[in-house]
DNA sequence: CGGGCGGCTGTTAGCGGTAACAATAGCGGA
DNA sequence: TCCGCTATTGTTACCGCTAACAGCCGCCCG
């Protein structure tokens, strides 16, 4: 009795499908696949054509086992609807388009043990490296990412220790900058608009230099208000009414980021309230919505895709090299728009 | 000469490990990790306590193999930034959380070689089940989904022939809808403003649908207008503009998302021309940021969440039964907002 | 004319788990 | 006391692929 036809439509196909339909060893077929060895341009040939016409597919797991070698690199982050990420994601695959490294994403949520599960679960795959957004995990996190004995890059903040590598920018002197240049600007009766999460440090290190900043110059936050959930550029709006209605002699609304702020600005605008003269604004983050604004809402580049090139440069590099961290700290520019006066 | 010390800190731990430390079989070890089959409390107990002092990561690539089960979804989007695709895949998560499986996304930015490479990629890691946005694929990977023995889901759109299964809306006939609304809310004169992009098929379903209702009135298109790249809310702006200045006599602007819609009705309320009474907007999709603005756009929601949600529950619902195609069609809801005159 | 070498292909032995089945122990009932 | 049964744990055989090495052949060179 002879085998049961190869073209059974439901058993999904190995190596050696192929070896047989092309009269070689599965070793040579492998070969062929991964463009590896010397195979001679016939067999090359003769191999690829079976293949394709199988249609196979190679299984990776059984690949991956074998070789101990494993082409993802994970990715974890706190959101997709925040925009900045995604465009730190863009950056990496930018940069690993080109080495044949894969990003794989997990979303935390802003909580601390999604993050745990997340990290435990994307190194159970054993990826060629990690890019994890912020310095703050917990201590079983770290020590996990500590173990892993691969490359580990923590992104988007440098305020604090890193595991091994850290791209980033100072959130604190990000904060201390923006006062700096408000207060510059004559503006005294200052407020700061944040989101409420007591994971998103750094939105807290941003506040953090803000007010050490305005401390230094013998001022504090004449109001705050928080929000969460919802559409942003609503509870931007709705803050700063209520901020302004509360606190009638506030001259500078702060923003935790660009969205609440453009809320924010919408709404005074609307108001036919003076701004920069009677009220000044900013943001943090320079999303590119705020180019289709009436106004140019101030705020700060958080360089985005650069942290994301980077890391992923970073992992890339080191590939099979050494492990060793190293620290690259960029610098965000301020760039003012029209909702702060002139000097 | 013994063993050396299992605390090297070079190799990554096993089972084997794991076994050793708590003096049991390897067997049992992975029954207590992975909480299948009996196991008495004082072993498991035991089990743990090593596994976590030793700071063991199980490897799901061997799982995998061997048990020739992945827990994977693959989910592959056209783009990330567009807000509408981070929406449908929380619907996916939230539905996929409780049932162990996990997503990973793959983005194709609208090209379908990249789209083939991605799935290719994607379905060699042997995935449980894979979601693709869109119908509209390459012939190897519309034969790679069928070969690939798991469950397809195709969403977003339902204007054509499934792989397997799919959840989404008639962009057709979202289109013909709209174009309806506004013919019966007397504009005559009337424009589209959209996207240059040849692979969003959705786009152009939604074009087509809306220009065949437009015919069936005996009207068509008075202008039209495309961009690509850039702020969106910038380029609304700006294609409102130039279309408005060059189509002086228009009195209805259809955009072919909320974004650029925005942008041009933040021009129309800043040069203060009178919407919906002179020019009336609308967009599509529905998304978040339009509560912020001054004046609600009109828009249709495009069941993003529950696109994503149904999806996934078709996914895990098959996890080991027939595979069957089920088609599952949505009806977006038409909201006018106040940028379409009323009756 | 023989050894050596390079080009090509095959063989063997796992990679780190898990399915399936075997083995062992403890216990109650006939 | 012996048997059978259940609860628990161990043994064996892969999963599909690749690293490492072995084998074979023809050709070049001394």
């Amino acid at each position: 009795m002879s085998r049961p036809p190869s073209h059974d439509p439901k058993r999904t196909l190995t190596l050696r499908d192929v070896s047989e339909a092309s009269g070689v060893s599965e070793m040579t077929v492998s070969r062929v696949l991964r463009n590896r060895g010397d195979v001679s341009v016939g067999t090359r040939e003769r191999v690829l054509e079976a293949a394709r016409s199988l249609g196979y597919v190679p299984n990776k797991i059984a690949g991956a086992l074998a070789s101990q070698r494993v082409n993802l690199v994970g990715v974890v982050i706190p959101s997709l609807s925040n925009m900045v990420f995604p465009e730190v994601l863009s950056g990496i695959s930018e940069t690993l388009d080109d080495t044949g490294l894969q990003p794989v994403v997990g979303v935390t949520n802003y909580s601390p043990e999604r993050e745990e599960a997340v990290i435990y679960e994307m190194l159970s795959w054993r990826p060629s490296g990690m890019i994890v957004a912020g310095l703050e995990h917990t201590e079983a996190s770290r020590a996990m990412l500590a173990q892993a004995g691969i490359p580990i890059v923590e992104i988007m903040d440098i305020d604090g220790a890193a595991v091994d590598s850290a791209v980033g920018i100072s959130h604190n002197r990000a904060g201390r900058q923006m006062a700096e240049a408000i207060i510059a600007a004559g503006y005294r009766r200052i407020a700061f608009l944040g989101t409420m999460m007591p994971h998103d440090h750094r939105a807290r290190k941003r506040l953090q230099g803000f007010e050490e900043a305005l401390a230094r110059a013998g001022l504090e936050l004449a109001d705050r208000e928080f929000y969460s959930g919802g559409s942003a550029l609503l509870k931007g709006r709705e803050m700063t009414e209520a901020v302004l209605k509360r606190s009638p002699d506030i001259d500078f609304l702060y923003y935790s980021n660009d969205m609440i702020g453009a809320g924010g600005l919408l709404y005074c605008l609307a108001q036919g309230i003076d701004v920069p003269g009677r009220v000044g604004l900013a943001g943090f983050n320079g999303v590119e919505l705020l180019d289709g604004l009436p106004r140019r809402l101030a705020t700060m580049d958080a360089c985005r895709l650069e942290i994301g090139r980077k890391a992923a440069a970073i992992i890339a590099g080191k590939h099979d090299g050494v492990i060793g961290g190293e620290v690259i700290e960029l610098f965000p520019t301020l760039e003012p728009g029209d909702t702060i006066r002139k000097g």
